[in-house]
DNA sequence: CGCGCGGTTGACCAGTATCAACCGGAGTGG
DNA sequence: CCACTCCGGTTGATACTGGTCAACCGCGCG
């Protein structure tokens, strides 16, 4: 655990209410970010006004990584629910790193662990159906969430996100996500209404998703 | 430059002819590579068959990141050209990283990069028309072979990249791949015959597909 | 010469988008 | 306290992008 190193360049704690945004797109930030608690999304806004969700960060995530070599931010990042984040100097990253070469070799499994993530999410957005997608999103929300003990039980997770999140994460319209939470509820696959997501078969849905076996490894959280 | 360390390191060189696989998914590998010469790409297959390539590597590209820290690699990378790699022995990873923590910063951010591509690829896969997502493919194919010296001119590409490819990459049916080809060819926007991608103006399809600006910053080269 | 692979084209179909309208609840101001 | 509005969700009708099936072409190669 590098909690001492981190004290040592830790410089603030930030709050981000839900719906708030931490970072913009096309704007500078001198600083790096971990996600203490809450979720946030991460989110790239095209010119004409589409948008596409990248990802989903939880407690123990990094923001910012890109931008530390990198003068812009690419994405914008908004809390999904009341957030709490531990803020670095940017410039501090490259002196951090030399110094504290185990917490560069953590940063660099998370960096490795997003990657991943990003992959499995381009998969599903080229590969499958609108119902596969859903089930996917709802199959690894469930991980995620219960890797840092957020679910209440096994198959349950209570968190606001909206129907037109969910179509912009998945690169499917408004209109036909609604349909599709419809039909896999109908189906009893996936039960995700408005603010809750339970899976009454979490086996089943993963095998049909065909979402990765979930990787047991402890996260570093930084 | 690192190259005293990383010969240190180095266990050896390794060709992969084009069409053959350096990694296969579901397999397991006690090595990390690095691209020294050549292109290749990085593809997951589904169970029933369907296939998404995720990315394409380029000399300087490291791969096996994801490998370093879970046992099982979830994707295959085959040569798209005869290619020459760097291999290091994973054991060694924690023990470099440690021992020369700037070379730890590179991996940082070259892992960075990827993850900045793998995030324009998917709000391509999520957002974009078919026309939209060939003509980012191509300009995205010529700013990264343009960073390693590869065009022949300013706006051409020789590289063999069969229609089946571009059509798993973009999550297209290959059929409508190749209609969308010609319709782009036909429009003058892009003009990618079999094995050479040629871009008349490439500000314009930049600015069509909406490509992020390519970032000038050095890549390192491990 | 024949085969196979990569590419091309046509006909048809399905999944998903779009447009439009409506519903219910929460907040708000008169 | 009620009317209004806004937001998120729901539903129907219709349009269209892109998928599927099938056939054919040209070329390189054994």
């Amino acid at each position: 655990m590098q909690l001492a190193y981190m004290q040592e360049y830790k410089s603030g704690e930030v709050f981000v209410g839900r719906g708030q945004h931490l970072l913009k797109q096309n704007t500078t930030t001198d600083h790096l970010y971990t996600v203490l608690g809450g979720v946030m999304l991460r989110y790239r806004t095209l010119d004409d006004g589409r948008r596409q969700i990248v990802n989903f960060l939880f407690p123990g995530d990094l923001i910012g990584l890109q931008s530390a070599f990198d003068d812009e931010v690419c994405h914008s990042v908004e809390a999904l629910v009341d957030s709490r984040l531990c803020r670095f100097e940017k410039q501090d990253f490259h002196d951090l790193i030399v110094k504290h070469p185990s917490l560069g070799f953590d940063i660099t499994w998370l960096a490795a662990k997003e990657e991943t993530a990003l992959e499995s999410h381009l998969v599903s957005l080229g590969q499958r159906s609108a119902k596969e997608r859903v089930t996917y999103l709802a199959v690894w929300l469930l991980n995620r969430a219960s890797a840092t003990g957020m679910l209440e039980d096994d198959n349950r997770l209570t968190l606001p996100i909206k129907q037109a999140q969910i179509a912009d994460m998945l690169g499917l319209s408004l209109v036909h996500t609604n349909r599709t939470l419809k039909a896999l509820s109908r189906e009893g696959l996936v039960d995700w209404k408005p603010g809750r997501i339970r899976i009454a078969d979490i086996d089943k849905a993963a095998k049909y998703a065909e979402v990765p076996r979930y990787s047991k490894n402890d996260r570093p959280f930084i």
